[in-house]
DNA sequence: TTACTTGCAAAGGCTTTGCACCGAT
DNA sequence: ATCGGTGCAAAGCCTTTGCAAGTAA
């Protein structure tokens, strides 16, 4: 219930009225880390809220992506997925679960983020760094861990 | 002339037959940077081959990706984009302007492939590192240069 | 010759959109 | 009360696929 004033807060923060379906989408995201599609997400919030329609989480998802509150993640796989950790990070995708594991590291992160300021880049001004490893899980069943 | 008898031989060494839309998909491929999608490919090339039908530019797309000599490279954009350069390289990608640009710096990739091999990676098999950096060019038509 | 590939057109999956109604501010 | 958001269903875009005919090896 605080968490919910919590999420009307970041709505109106960014300037968008604060209705059900994107209190439940963006609820949804900021309380699960398995980087979902729109119809996941409709699959699992339709449950206790059988009225909100896929189209209007389309719709929803397209606002919070703009509104800098979640971001969409690529993969492969056929359909986009989305996060809601905003933090810079990278993804380690598993090519045979279909999984996303957000990763961080603040040493590569640091190399990373130090050359791109080092180095001269013309005509153009990053908005982004993304870093995605592919590959697959050894143990289908277990997350990745970087030591 | 001879550039064909090359892609030929390219297509053999993974075990595929030299059909003619295979031939002048990658021969495209080869000879462009722009990371064109799958219509692009099938605007471009049917002008001097009208016979190569877009489903066939699909399936032949499919076929050399999965046999290593092409790439598939996803942006923001609607559509899936191809690539045949396959040296280690990382992506400047537009918004603005939807161009994706190669960019390869040995200094950059020495870092990131020494930080992934000193780290503990527990429960993952590496396939691929993927760097792509998101942003705007100041002048949507010249290119972006890293010095 | 034979198994694989293609052209064609239809189907499929994911996403967007028009419209009338509804609701947060 | 107003303007923007939503539900619904239809349309749209990109991609895949079944089948009969064609072709590289």
């Amino acid at each position: 219930m605080g968490e919910i004033s919590h999420i009307k807060e970041q709505l109106s923060e960014v300037g968008l009225k604060a209705t059900h379906p994107r209190i439940v989408v963006l609820q949804k995201l900021m309380t699960s880390h398995d980087h979902p599609t729109a119809e996941n997400i409709h699959e699992t919030i339709k449950e206790d809220n059988p009225s909100i329609s896929l189209g209007s989480v389309y719709r929803v998802l397209d606002v919070l992506v703009e509104a800098g509150l979640i971001q969409r993640v690529s993969v492969r796989s056929g359909s986009k997925r989305y996060d809601a950790n905003m933090n810079p990070h990278g993804h380690i995708y598993c090519l045979k679960t279909n999984r996303i594991q957000d990763f961080y590291d603040e040493e590569l992160y640091g190399l990373i983020n130090e050359f791109f300021r080092k180095k001269k880049i013309r005509n153009f001004r990053i908005n982004e760094i993304k870093l995605q490893v592919n590959g697959e899980r050894i143990d289908p069943e277990d997350d990745v861990t970087i030591i």
